[in-house]
RNA sequence: GAUCCCGUAGCUCAGUUGGCAGAGCAUCUGACUUUUAAUCAGAGGGUCCCAGGUUCGAGCCCUGGCGGGAUCACCA
């Protein structure tokens, strides 16, 4: 108990008051909610609802509701607190002669504090202020809170004592969303955005699937696994870096057109833009081909920035961002020599590590022909797309599950799209020769061999026996929905449209202590 | 993994040349039946991230560590 702040000390002692009184801190039953705060806010009219001088009005407009006591502001035998619930925040007023006996002076006033979780019934009036309140005729603890909330205040658009620590707000980010607005705002959208990809998708007859997250053999990205362990089955597993090549296999099995809005996992660093856990879309379309799902993704992007914001323009940080149809189409190569002078096209490794040294860019011997181009097209040309680009025709390097171009040597039938100078996503015509896919696979196992960590291993058997049964041409798509999301919402940082981004473990006390009796003991 | 910045009360933040650890909000006591950052009078609250070092004396200077942020590296 000595290690409570003097506050937690104060609440657990008041819950023990009102267990004494006969107020259950925890009651078991719910509370009837028959309004919520914006609603009635929105729905108050005066002419009727707001009572005369005798208390009469026309039509009274009871009101139950429950939330979160936000502020508390106590006149002797009347108070007034700000009532929180989802959808807003209404003003109460509540008096000691319409509660029962005792129960304002010795619960309400001395025993409830802000961050308690209580219900109120009674119906909607002005304030002489003019302020829409709620005037409580019943009200019922419904949830004491043991901790201090943080106490922000909001005068006039300005915002005082605003939880901003990020550290504070991604650990506890319950807290998070219960003072900052804003905060619930995004995630609100972010749920409006996945929802509207997955209608879009379904109006268009796609089969949503679920594959599995646990693989024996992990592929369809270059990225590091999670490994796991199966204790019956005694078998090493992977967390999935993607899902593409398990969809495969369903358009291989006659689904025509399937996706998946999945958790990917990849063990690599932390940043503003790379969380080890995301979210990524991934939508196979079969007898289609990537010219195809050019227009697919114009209308899906546009679509959702409309449904988001009622409008294809976007800000987005310091651009004003508009995803209304078409967008540009350019060629990476023609791009590249656009922004640098530089033509790569059937460029030999030589020549293009010439030309990325005279760009000013340092170029070492592990660095293959894709890679350095990679770099050069990273470095000169995607900062500078802000609004929806297609980037078409990647090297065959770079791409080993995607279907060699059709007229173009060398390239494959891939796009990218990048926004804002992010890439936000990726598709290709699916490779769907299996001995090409598998010449595909033993290139990335020499390179893993050679110690490409991030290149596959072992190759995939059973894809390609699922690839030698036939299956169709293919059109596939991949869209980082965490990076969308950070568009959409504008934020700046991938953790601000995770709930819970991954952080470093709080340092236990307890755990230290252990440690230390443990190193104490070992000599 | 590298570099830079940050870590002080429940929250937001000051803290002088190294010299008794502060403010606002929150909390507590009292007053107040339409207030609204309610007000008025009074009060309490600190592992200054942790561990060492320098010093008569460290929130402040030095070393190491922990945590967070930004940039870079990494990242189909």
């Amino acid at each position: 108990m000595s290690n409570l702040s003097e506050h937690e000390i104060r609440r657990r002692e008041e819950r023990a008051k009102l267990e004494d009184l006969d107020v259950d801190p925890y009651p078991p039953q719910g509370w009837e909610v028959t309004a919520h705060a914006a609603d009635v806010l929105a729905g108050f009219d005066d002419a009727k609802h707001q009572p005369n001088e005798d208390g009469e009005a026309k039509e009274t407009w009871r009101v139950s509701l429950a939330g979160r006591m936000m502020s508390k502001r106590v006149m002797g035998k009347a108070a007034f607190f700000d009532l929180q619930d989802e959808s807003g925040t209404i003003q109460v007023y509540i008096r000691r002669d319409d509660l029962p006996e005792h129960y304002y002076n010795q619960v309400f006033k001395k025993l409830l504090d802000i961050g308690d979780v209580v219900g109120v019934e009674g119906f909607a009036f002005r304030t002489r202020m003019g302020e829409v309140s709620i005037h409580v005729e019943r009200f019922e603890l419904l949830a004491k809170s043991l901790r201090p909330l943080p106490v922000v205040k909001e005068v006039e658009g300005q915002v005082y004592n605003e939880v901003t620590d990020k550290e504070f707000r991604y650990r506890q980010r319950y807290v998070d969303l219960v003072v900052n607005p804003h905060v619930r705002e995004v995630f609100r959208k972010r749920a409006r955005l996945i929802a509207t990809l997955r209608h879009f998708l379904d109006a268009r007859g796609y089969l949503e699937v679920e594959t599995p997250v646990l693989q024996p053999l992990y592929g369809g990205a270059a990225a590091r696994p999670f490994t796991t362990h199966h204790n019956a089955l005694g078998m090493q597993l992977y967390l999935r870096i993607a899902d593409e090549l398990y969809l495969k296999r369903l358009i291989v099995g006659g689904f025509d057109g399937v996706y998946e809005i999945a958790k990917d996992f990849r063990n690599e660093g932390l940043s503003r833009f790379h969380n080890p856990e995301f979210t990524m879309l991934e939508l196979y379309v079969a007898y289609k081909d990537y010219a195809w799902m050019m227009d697919l993704v114009e209308e899906m992007i546009e679509h959702v920035a409309r449904e988001l914001h009622g409008t294809p323009d976007v800000q987005v940080g310091d651009h004003a961002i508009s995803f209304a149809r078409p967008w540009k189409r350019i060629p990476l190569f023609e791009a590249i020599t656009e922004k640098t002078g530089h033509d790569l096209y059937g460029k030999d490794r030589a020549a293009l590590a010439a030309a990325a040294e005279a760009l000013g860019l340092e170029i070492d011997e592990t660095m293959g022909a894709g890679k350095i181009i990679d770099e050069i097209f990273g470095e000169f040309v995607e900062p500078h797309l802000i609004q929806p680009t297609f980037i078409t025709d990647y090297p065959v390097e770079l791409s080993p599950l995607a279907k060699k171009h059709r007229e173009k040597e060398g390239l494959v039938e891939r796009f990218e799209v990048i926004v804002g100078g992010k890439e936000i996503c990726n598709a290709f015509s699916e490779l769907n020769d299996p001995e090409d896919q598998r010449r595909r696979f033993e290139a990335q196992a020499r390179l893993a061999a050679a110690g490409d960590v991030e290149a596959t291993r072992e190759i995939d058997e059973d894809y390609l026996r699922a690839l030698e049964y036939g299956m169709p041409p293919t059109a596939g798509l991949g869209v980082g929905i965490d990076r969308l999301a950070m568009m959409m919402t504008d934020q700046a940082s991938i953790r601000d449209v995770i709930l819970f981004p991954l952080l470093r473990p709080e340092a236990p006390a307890p755990a230290t202590a252990k440690e230390e009796a443990a190193a104490e003991a070992e000599p």
